[in-house]
DNA sequence: TGCCCGGGTGTTTTT
DNA sequence: CACCCGGGCA
C-alpha cells in the first residue's frame, strides 16, 4: 500500500524521513498518530527491520492501537516484531531479561503506589518517627521525585541542598526512610514504578556491553508524547539513541500536563541542543474539530507565556458555539448535564458513545453518576479505583504474587491472615524484627524460624507451617502448569472463594463477580497469548502496569464516557462536556500560587477542549458540597479567557425550568436500580435500551399518541428509518416538536 | 485476636 | 461527607 496516501504535505514531509534525529511538533488533532504509523510503515518498506524499531508511547492502549494500525499496513508478521509499549512496560521487560546485572530475580514484583506507601508506613513505624509529620504520601512523593531525577538514596542523604529543604519542612529523615525503603524493596524482590526507570538507567550506565546491545537492537527509536517525559525517561532515550541517532520524538508543548509526575517541557527545548542537526516538522492543520473549537482553544492557550510558536487551524465547518451552563449546586450540575446529553443524543440521533464528561478530579464523578442513573443513561467511568486496585482483586493477586515471588513481603502481609488463620499482627511484627535483624525476607523467617531466632509457641508454629506449605505447593506449579488451572486452585485452596461466596450482601456478590471476572481474564490470557507463555507467572509479569483503559470491552459501546481530563489525553469525542469550571477547582487551588502551575492548568483546559470534534459544553456550579458543608464558588477564569465570539452563556432560567421537569419522578424506576448502587463499576448491560420491547416499537405508527418521560404526552408526526434505528418526529403540546430515536426515547403508547 | 465505635482527616492529576 | 485508623473491650 501507499504510505503517503491521504496525507497532507507537512505530514508527507515527516513520514518521508528515515534517518537522523527529528522532532515533530503536532498540534491537537493534527493527525499525529497517523504520521507515526505511516512513518513506521515507511521505515519498514524501506528495508528497516521491525526488530530494530522501538516505539515508546504514553499508554498501553496507544501502543496496542498503533501496533494494530501498522500491522494492517505492513502485515502482521512484520508488525508484531516492533517493540512498542509504555516506558514502564518496555523497560520492565528489559530489566527482567538483564536481572542478574542488578541483582534482582527475573520475576521481580512490581509494587503499585498502594504497596509502596504501605512499605513506607511500616518503616516510619519501625523508626518511631512522628506519623503526623511523616505521612506516607508525602514521603512517597519525595522519593518518587528523587528517583525521577536519578538521585539515589545515598545521593539524597549526602545532598546538602535536599537536606536543608527537608529540614525546613521539619522532615529531616526522609533520606533515611528512602534508604531503608530501597533496602526493603530489594529484599522483597520488588520494584516500584519509578524503579523501572531508575534501574534501567543504572543498568545502561554501569554496563556498557548491555547499553551496546540495546543500541544495536534499537537502531530506530520513536517517542510519542515527548512533552510528558521526565528526566529519567529522557536519559534512557538519549543513551539508547546515542549510537545511531535515528530518533524521532513527537509532542506538543501545549499539551504538557504531567509536570507533577516529573515531566519536563524542557526536554522538548533541549532536543535541539542534543541533536543540533535535527529536522523540525510542525503539524498545524487540525482535522478533528470545528473552527469554533479550534479557535476557542487557540484563544485560551495564547494566554500562556511559555510556548513554542505555532498556528493550529482547520478547514472544517464553523460548528456550534460553545455552550456555558450555570448550575446552582454540584447536584444540579449533574442533572443539567445528564439532561443535556439526553436531549442531544435524541436530537443528533447519536449513540451515547459519542459523549464524554471530563472533570478535574475523580471525586466529581458522583453527581454525574447519580443523575445519569436517574435518566437511565448508560455510562462508564474510567480511572478512579481501577479494577486491579479493588480489595478482593488485590487479595487474590497477592496470593499469585507471593506464589510467584516468595520474597514479596507486601503480598505476604496482606494474605497471611486473610482468610483468618489465627496468625495475627503480634506474630508478624515479631517475625519482621527477626527479618530486619538478619536482613532477610519475611518469608525466610517464617519458613525456617529457628534459623533466624524466631521463637513461637507450638500452636502458632503449626498454623504458620500449614500456610507456608500451601504457598510452596503453589510456588512449584505457578511457572509450569496452565495459568487458569493454577489460578483456580489457588483461589479455592486458599479458601478465598469460600470466604467471598458466603457474603450475600450486594457488595459481597459484586466482589465475588469481580473474582470471577479476573479468573475469566486469566483464562482468556491462556488462549490469546501467541507464544508459549501461558503460565500464571507470565500473566503476573506486567499485570501491575495494566490500567482500566486497557480492558475496553464491546459492551462499553453506547455509553457516555466519564473521566478526568488527564485520562482523556489522546482521545476524541463528538460531544465533550467540561464540568466543574470553578475557581479553586479548575484551576485547582493548589495551582494558584505559581505561574507555572497555573499555566499547566490552562494547558489542561486546552487539552479538554480539543478533545471535542463537534460540540463542547462547559458548566460550573455556584455552590458545591465539600467536606460536609456548602461552599460558594466562582466561575473559572478560563471561561472568561475564551474569546467571547465562540461562546454562548445560556440563560439561567431555562435550565432552572429544566431542573423542575427532570426531578419529577415520571418513569417508574422499578427493576432498574432498586437502590442506589454506589461503587458498582459494572453497570448492567441494556440499562439504557428502552423498557419497551421491539414488538411495542413496531406498534408505534404515524398518528400514535405517546407519552414521553420528560416531554409528556405527544403525537407521532413522522417516522424515518428502519428498526432499530427508527427516528420519530413527535409533537409535544408542552414543549413543541422533537426528533427522537425510538430505541432510546422510551415512548409509551397511550 | 477480633470487632466496634469514635475521632480525625482529607481532594489534584497517573505509570 | 466518607473513609481510615487506633483504642478499648469481649
Amino acid at each position: 500500500m501507499d504510505v503517503f496516501e491521504g496525507l497532507n504535505s507537512a505530514q508527507v514531509d515527516a513520514v518521508k524521513v528515515i534517518d537522523g534525529p527529528m522532532m515533530i511538533i503536532a498540534g491537537a488533532g493534527s493527525g499525529k498518530t497517523k504520521v507515526l504509523t505511516h512513518r513506521t510503515a515507511n521505515l519498514i518498506s524501506n528495508g528497516v527491520d521491525p526488530f530494530n524499531i522501538l516505539a515508546l508511547t504514553f499508554t498501553n492502549k496507544a501502543a496496542k492501537e498503533m501496533k494494530h494500525r501498522i500491522s494492517s499496513m505492513v502485515g502482521e508478521n512484520e508488525g508484531r516484531n516492533i517493540w512498542m509499549g509504555t516506558f514502564h512496560s518496555i523497560f520492565a521487560k528489559i530489566l527482567r531479561t538483564e536481572h542478574q546485572k542488578i541483582g534482582y530475580p527475573s520475576n521481580f514484583t512490581i509494587y503499585d503506589t498502594q504497596d509502596s506507601k504501605s512499605v513506607i508506613k511500616s518503616i516510619i513505624k519501625e523508626k518511631k518517627l512522628d506519623d503526623k509529620l511523616y505521612k506516607p504520601g508525602i514521603v512517597y512523593n519525595r522519593i518518587s521525585a528523587a528517583k525521577n531525577s536519578l538521585i539515589s538514596a545515598n545521593n539524597y542523604i549526602e545532598n546538602s541542598e535536599i537536606k536543608s529543604a527537608d529540614r525546613s519542612t521539619g522532615r529531616p529523615f526522609i533520606g533515611e526512610i528512602y534508604l531503608s525503603y530501597q533496602n526493603k524493596c530489594f529484599r522483597s524482590g520488588a520494584m516500584d514504578f519509578d524503579d523501572l526507570l531508575f534501574k534501567t538507567n543504572v543498568l545502561l550506565q554501569q554496563h556498557p556491553e548491555i547499553l551496546y546491545k540495546y543500541q544495536e537492537k534499537f537502531k530506530y527509536i520513536l517517542v510519542d508524547e515527548y512533552q510528558d517525559t521526565n528526566h529519567a525517561q529522557y536519559l534512557i532515550v538519549k543513551s539508547l539513541a546515542a549510537r545511531y541517532e535515528n530518533i524521532c520524538v513527537v509532542g506538543d508543548d501545549a499539551q504538557s500536563i504531567y509536570s507533577f509526575r516529573g515531566a519536563n517541557i524542557q526536554n522538548i527545548l533541549n532536543f535541539r541542543k542534543d541533536y543540533p542537526d535535527y529536522q523540525l516538522f510542525k503539524l498545524e492543520q487540525n482535522y478533528r474539530s470545528t473552527k469554533t473549537i479550534v479557535n476557542a482553544a487557540n484563544s485560551i492557550i495564547k494566554v500562556n507565556k511559555e510556548q513554542i510558536k505555532k498556528k493550529v487551524w482547520t478547514s472544517n465547518s464553523d460548528g456550534d458555539k460553545i455552550k456555558v451552563l450555570k448550575a446552582y449546586s454540584d447536584n444540579e450540575e449533574g442533572k443539567i448535564i445528564a439532561n443535556d446529553i439526553f436531549e442531544e443524543s435524541n436530537n443528533q440521533n447519536s449513540s451515547f458513545y459519542n459523549f464524554a464528561i471530563l472533570y478535574r478530579t475523580n471525586a466529581q464523578s458522583r453527581s454525574f453518576e447519580e443523575s445519569m442513573r436517574k435518566l437511565n443513561i448508560p455510562y462508564k467511568i474510567y480511572g478512579g479505583l481501577s479494577f486491579y486496585q479493588r480489595k478482593e482483586i488485590k487479595d487474590l493477586l497477592a496470593y499469585f504474587r507471593l506464589s510467584a515471588n516468595l520474597k514479596d513481603e507486601e503480598s505476604l502481609k496482606r494474605i497471611i491472615n486473610y482468610p483468618k488463620r489465627g496468625i495475627g499482627l503480634t506474630t508478624i511484627n515479631k517475625a519482621s524484627i527477626c527479618a530486619n535483624n538478619s536482613n532477610v525476607s519475611l518469608w525466610d523467617v517464617l519458613n525456617s524460624p529457628e534459623q533466624f531466632g524466631f521463637v513461637l509457641n507450638e500452636g502458632t508454629r503449626a498454623k504458620i507451617e500449614s500456610f507456608t506449605m500451601m504457598i510452596k505447593s503453589f510456588n512449584t506449579k505457578i511457572d509450569k502448569d496452565d495459568a487458569y488451572a493454577v489460578a483456580l486452585e489457588i483461589a479455592k485452596q486458599s479458601e478465598l472463594i469460600k470466604n467471598l461466596s458466603s457474603d450475600k450482601t450486594p457488595e459481597g456478590i459484586v466482589r465475588f463477580e469481580n473474582i470471577q471476572e479476573l479468573l475469566n481474564g486469566i483464562q482468556e490470557f491462556t488462549k490469546t497469548e501467541e507464544e508459549e507463555k501461558t503460565t500464571l507467572a507470565d500473566f503476573m509479569l506486567d499485570v501491575a502496569l495494566l490500567t482500566d483503559v486497557d480492558n475496553e470491552k464491546e459492551e462499553d459501546h453506547n455509553r457516555v464516557s466519564m473521566m478526568t481530563i488527564h485520562a482523556s489525553k489522546g482521545l476524541e469525542f463528538q460531544n465533550v462536556y467540561i464540568v466543574g469550571l470553578e475557581e479553586n477547582l479548575f484551576p485547582s487551588q493548589l495551582s494558584l500560587n505559581s505561574r507555572n502551575d497555573l499555566e499547566e492548568e490552562r494547558r489542561l483546559f486546552y487539552v479538554a477542549l480539543t478533545r471535542a470534534k463537534n460540540k463542547a459544553t462547559l458548566s460550573y456550579a455556584a455552590s458545591r458540597f465539600k467536606w460536609g458543608n456548602f461552599i460558594n464558588c466562582e466561575p473559572s477564569r478560563f471561561i472568561e479567557e475564551i474569546d467571547p465570539n465562540y461562546i454562548i452563556e445560556s440563560k439561567t432560567k431555562k435550565y432552572f425550568g429544566a431542573k423542575k421537569t427532570i426531578s419529577k419522578p415520571s418513569i417508574p424506576s422499578k427493576n432498574i436500580f432498586t437502590k442506589p448502587q454506589r461503587n458498582l463499576k459494572r453497570v448492567d448491560k441494556n440499562t439504557s435500551i428502552s423498557n419497551i420491547n421491539p414488538s411495542d416499537l413496531t406498534k408505534i405508527t404515524i398518528g400514535s399518541e405517546v407519552k414521553h418521560e420528560r416531554f409528556g404526552k405527544g403525537k407521532i408526526i413522522e417516522l424515518q428509518g428502519d428498526f432499530p434505528n427508527t427516528k420519530a418526529t413527535v409533537f409535544f403540546p408542552s414543549s413543541g416538536q422533537k426528533q427522537l430515536l425510538l430505541k432510546f426515547a422510551k415512548l409509551q403508547l397511550i
